[in-house]
DNA sequence: GACCTGCTGCGGGCTG
C-alpha cells in the first residue's frame, strides 16, 4: 500500500486540499512505520523537511479520538514553538473535528478550563507546565492524561544531556505510570549524533528495545565562505562590519555573533552603516534579554516580509524551529561551540527547496578561525558530537522526590521508594542512595515524617509553593529596562549600569536616566551613541573531537578553497608556529612550549577535560592558567615537570569524591551549575559535581595515552 | 569577553 493510501480519509483530503504533489521522504517513511506498529520513533531530518507533518499525519490517522481523555500530547522546549505549531496542527485537525489546546504559562486560561471540563483531542505543552500540573493538579492530570496514545517531543536533541532533559524523562515516566496502556512516543529533531547507534536517545525514551530511528540523511547544498578580519580591540573591526553589510544588504539575513553584547554591537553597527548609505532600516536584535514583545514583533516582521529585506542579529534564540519564514543568508561570527549548533544555524537559510543555503563564516582571531574550520570539516564529514548524559542525576532525583510527595500529599516510605525506583530516569541510581537522599530531605525539613507517612516539610513548602519550583534551570536576576512605559529588555547589574551611561539594547541606543534598585528597573531615553551592553554568563563547552580536529588541521598541508587570503595566511602562520614540534599523531601527541618564565601546554582537548586538568593541578600545587578558547594552559616554569606529575596521578573514585567534598566546602559556588544540588547531602553534591561538571574518565584516558612533544 | 529555556494562584484594578 502507498503511504498516501494508509492515511485516513480526512487526512488524505487535507493533503489534497493543500495541493501537495507528493509526500516528503521522511513523511513516507514515518507513515509506513508509525501506522502499523506500536514502536517509539525518532524522526531525524533537516529543518523544514516536514517533520511535524511526518509525525502528525500518521498519528492522527491512527488514533481513536472518540475515547475519553486527551489522546495526543505534544511537548516542546519553547512557548514560541507551541504557538507556531498550534496554528499548523489546528488547521490539520479541522479536517478531523478534533480540538487542539495550548497549555503553557502564557496560554489563555479559558481554554485550559474548557479542557479540564472536557478532556479530549490534542494538547501542546512545555515540560514545566506538565510539572506544574503534576504538583498542583494531581487529580486532574489523571482525568486528562490517563488515556494517552501518543506523545510527540519536538526538538528532542535540545533536551538530551541536560538536567531539563532528565526532568522531562522523569515526567514521561510518571505520565506512563498513570496510564493503564502503554503510549507511544515520537521524537523530532534535525540534529542527533549517531555515535553508539543512538543509544542515549533510545534510553531517553525509556524503552530502548522498542525505539527505532528514522533518519533522512539527504544533504543540502551549502555555499560556505570564510572571511578573516582580526580584531585588535574588544570591538569588531569596522572592516568586518562593512564587509558583513555589503554581503547582506540585499538579503534576508540571520547573523549569529555568539554573545548578547556582540549581537547588539552588530545590530547597531550595521544599522548605522545602513543609515549612512541609505540602505533598509530593518535591522533587529533578538536574544533572551530583548523584551518578549519586541522579539515577537521581530519574528512577525520576518515571517510576513515577502518583499522587504531584513537582518536579525541573534543568539541561539533563533536556532530552534521558530517559524521566521525564508532566510537567504546565515552569517556566523566566530566559531560555534558545537557542530550541532552549526547545523541548526545553517538549517535556517534557504528553506525553499530549490535554493542552496548561503553561509558566511567570519573569524576575528586565529584560534576562532581554526575552530570554525574544524567545525565546518566535521560538519561535512556528517559528524555530530555525542551528548553526555549524567546517569546518576541526584539533583533531578531530589526535585522529583519533592514533586512526587507534593502530588500525593502523604506517602509511605516504601511507596515513595517504589515510585522513584520505577522511574526510568533514575534506574542507574542505587536503592540505598535514594534512601539516603530521602532521609536527608527529612532531616533538613524539606520532608516531614508524620506517623508512617512522608509529607512536604516546613522548608520544603517554601520551595514547592514557589513558581521557581517548576524548572530545573536557574536564571540570573536582571533589571528591566524601559523608556516611558515601553518595555525594551533587560540588563544585568554590571559596572556599566550607571546614570548617564549610554548603552545598546534591542538594536537601539539608550541613555540611562534612573536606576531603581528596589524594583530592579532601569529608565532610559533614546541617545545617539553608546557602548555594547555587558552580560555575564558561562561559555558553552566544546568537545574533544573538535579540538583534536583543530590539531589535525595544523598538522595537515591541505589548502581550503573556502578561505579568503587573510584566512589562508592565518592558517599558514599557525602551521608555521607549530612546525618546529615533531608531532606525528594528532590523537596522542600534544605540544609543550617551554618559554623563559612560562610553559604553554597546547592541550587540544575538551572544555570539561580542561576543567578537570585544572582541578588536578590545583590539588597538586601546580600554578597554571587555562585558556579554553585557545585550547591551552600556561604553567609557571618552576613547575617544570608538570607533565610527569600529571601522568603520575592516579585517583580512585573515593579519593576524587573526598577531594571534591573539600572543594565544595571551601567554594560553595562550585555548585552553581545545578539549581537543586545545594539541598543534597555533601557526598552526593560531590558525586554530581564529578559527573556533571568534570570529566575524570575522559581526562584519565587523555593523559594515559599522552605523548608530550617539547622544545 | 562568555547561549538558552519556563512559571501557580491569588488579589487588585479596570472594563463592559
Amino acid at each position: 500500500m502507498t503511504s498516501f493510501d494508509m492515511l485516513s480519509a480526512p487526512i488524505r483530503k487535507y493533503i489534497y486540499d493543500k495541493g501537495w504533489g507528493s509526500l516528503r521522504p521522511i513523511q513516507e517513511a514515518a507513515i509506513q512505520r508509525i501506522i502499523p506498529t506500536d514502536n517509539n520513533y525518532v524522526l531525524i531530518s533537516r529543518t523544514a523537511s516536514g517533520k511535524t507533518e511526518a509525525a502528525f499525519l500518521p498519528i492522527l490517522s491512527k488514533v481513536n479520538f472518540r475515547e475519553q481523555g486527551v489522546k495526543v500530547l505534544y511537548i516542546s522546549p519553547l512557548i514560541a514553538l507551541i504557538n507556531d505549531q498550534f496554528i499548523r496542527v489546528e488547521k490539520l485537525c479541522e479536517y478531523l473535528d478534533v480540538p487542539v489546546t495550548k497549555w503553557h504559562g502564557e496560554a489563555a486560561k479559558g481554554a485550559k478550563e474548557k479542557l479540564l471540563k472536557h478532556p479530549e483531542g490534542i494538547v501542546l505543552i512545555t515540560p514545566e507546565s506538565l510539572e506544574a500540573m503534576f504538583v498542583n493538579k494531581p487529580y486532574q492530570i489523571k482525568h486528562l492524561f490517563a488515556n494517552l496514545e501518543y506523545v510527540v517531543i519536538d526538538e528532542i536533541h535540545s533536551f538530551l544531556g541536560s538536567a531539563r532533559g532528565t526532568h522531562l524523562q522523569s515526567l514521561l515516566s510518571r505520565l506512563q505510570n498513570i496510564n493503564s496502556r502503554k503510549f507511544c512516543i515520537v521524537g523530532l529533531s534535525a540534529t542527533v549524533s549517531d555515535v553508539n547507534r543512538y543509544i542515549e536517545l533510545k534510553e531517553f525514551l525509556g524503552d530502548p528495545e522498542n525505539t527505532k530511528i528514522i533518519r533522512d540523511k539527504t544533504p543540502k547544498p551549502i555555499n560556505a565562505v570564510f572571511r578573516y578580519f582580526a580584531s585588535t580591540s574588544p570591538n569588531l573591526s569596522s572592516d568586518l562590519l562593512n564587509d558583513v553589510y555589503v554581503s547582506t544588504k540585499n538579503s534576508k539575513t540571520l547573523i549569529f555573533p555568539n554573545a548578547r553584547g556582540r549581537v547588539e554591537e552588530v545590530a547597531v553597527g550595521l544599522k548605522k552603516i545602513s543609515d549612512r548609505l541609505g540602505g533598509h532600516q530593518n535591522y533587529f536584535s533578538h536574544h533572551s534579554s530583548v523584551d518578549k514583545e519586541v522579539r515577537e514583533y521581530v519574528e512577525f516582521f520576518a515571517k510576513n516580509s515577502s518583499v522587504q529585506n531584513f537582518c536579525i542579529s541573534c543568539t541561539s534564540t533563533l536556532e530552534l524551529g521558530i517559524d521566521i519564514g525564508n532566510v537567504d543568508e546565515v552569517v556566523q561570527i566566530d566559531a560555534t561551540h558545537s557542530i550541532a549548533s552549526l547545523i541548526q544555524r545553517v538549517g535556517r537559510s534557504g528553506r525553499r527547496e530549490d535554493r542552496a543555503s548561503n553561509l558566511f563564516l567570519y573569524a576575528t582571531d586565529p584560534w576562532s578561525l581554526l575552530q570554525s574550520v574544524a567545525c565546518w570539516l566535521l560538519y561535512q564529514e556528517q559528524y555530530i558530537e555525542p551528548v553526555s548524559v549524567n546517569k546518576k542525576p541526584y539533583d533531578v532525583l531530589l526535585h522529583q522526590t519533592l514533586s512526587i510527595v507534593k502530588a500525593h500529599s502523604g506517602m509511605m516510605f516504601s511507596e515513595l521508594l517504589e515510585e522513584i525506583c520505577a522511574n526510568s530516569s533514575f534506574s542507574r541510581i542505587e536503592k540505598n542512595d535514594i534512601e539516603a537522599i530521602i532521609r536527608h530531605l527529612a532531616k533538613t525539613d524539606l520532608l516531614e515524617k508524620i506517623g508512617n507517612e512522608y509529607i512536604i516539610g516546613i522548608e520544603g513548602e517554601k520551595l514547592v509553593n514557589n513558581k521557581d519550583f517548576y524548572s530545573l534551570f536557574q536564571t540570573p536576576v536582571l533589571f528591566k529596562v524601559s523608556c516611558q512605559g515601553v518595555k525594551i529588555g533587560e540588563l544585568p547589574l554590571s559596572s556599566q549600569v550607571r546614570i548617564d551611561e549610554n548603552v545598546y539594547l534591542s538594536a537601539r541606543i539608550w541613555k540611562i536616566q534612573d536606576i531603581d534598585y528596589e524594583t530592579k528597573k532601569i529608565e532610559v531615553i533614546p541617545a545617539r551613541d553608546g557602548k555594547k551592553p555587558i552580560f555575564s554568563g558561562d561559555p558553552a563547552d566544546t568537545v574533544h573531537k573538535i579540538r583534536e580536529k583543530m590539531l589535525e588541521i595544523i598538522l595537515s598541508e591541505d589548502q581550503y578553497d573556502f578561505l579568503d587570503a587573510a584566512g589562508h595566511e592565518t592558517i599558514r602562520e599557525l602551521r608555521k608556529y607549530f612546525s618546529v614540534f615533531e608531532v606525528k599523531n594528532p590523537e596522542t601527541d600534544r605540544i609543550v612550549h617551554h618559554g623563559q618564565t612560562n610553559s604553554t601546554f597546547y592541550t587540544f582537548t575538551s572544555s570539561k577535560i580542561h576543567r578537570t586538568l585544572s582541578f588536578m593541578m590545583d590539588s597538586f600545587g601546580i600554578e597554571h592558567q587555562i585558556h579554553d578558547s585557545s585550547s591551552s594552559m600556561s604553567i609557571k616554569s618552576t613547575d617544570g615537570d608538570f607533565a610527569g606529575v600529571l601522568q603520575g596521578i592516579h585517583l580512585d573514585e573515593i579519593t576524587i569524591v573526598q577531594m571534591l567534598e573539600q572543594l565544595i566546602q571551601e567554594k560553595p559556588a562550585m555548585l552553581d551549575f545545578s539549581k537543586w544540588a545545594k539541598y543534597l547531602p555533601l557526598r552526593y553534591q560531590a558525586k554530581l559535581l564529578k559527573e556533571s561538571y568534570f570529566d575524570f574518565e575522559g581526562c584519565h584516558s587523555f593523559l594515559k595515552n599522552l605523548n608530550f612533544v617539547e622544545n
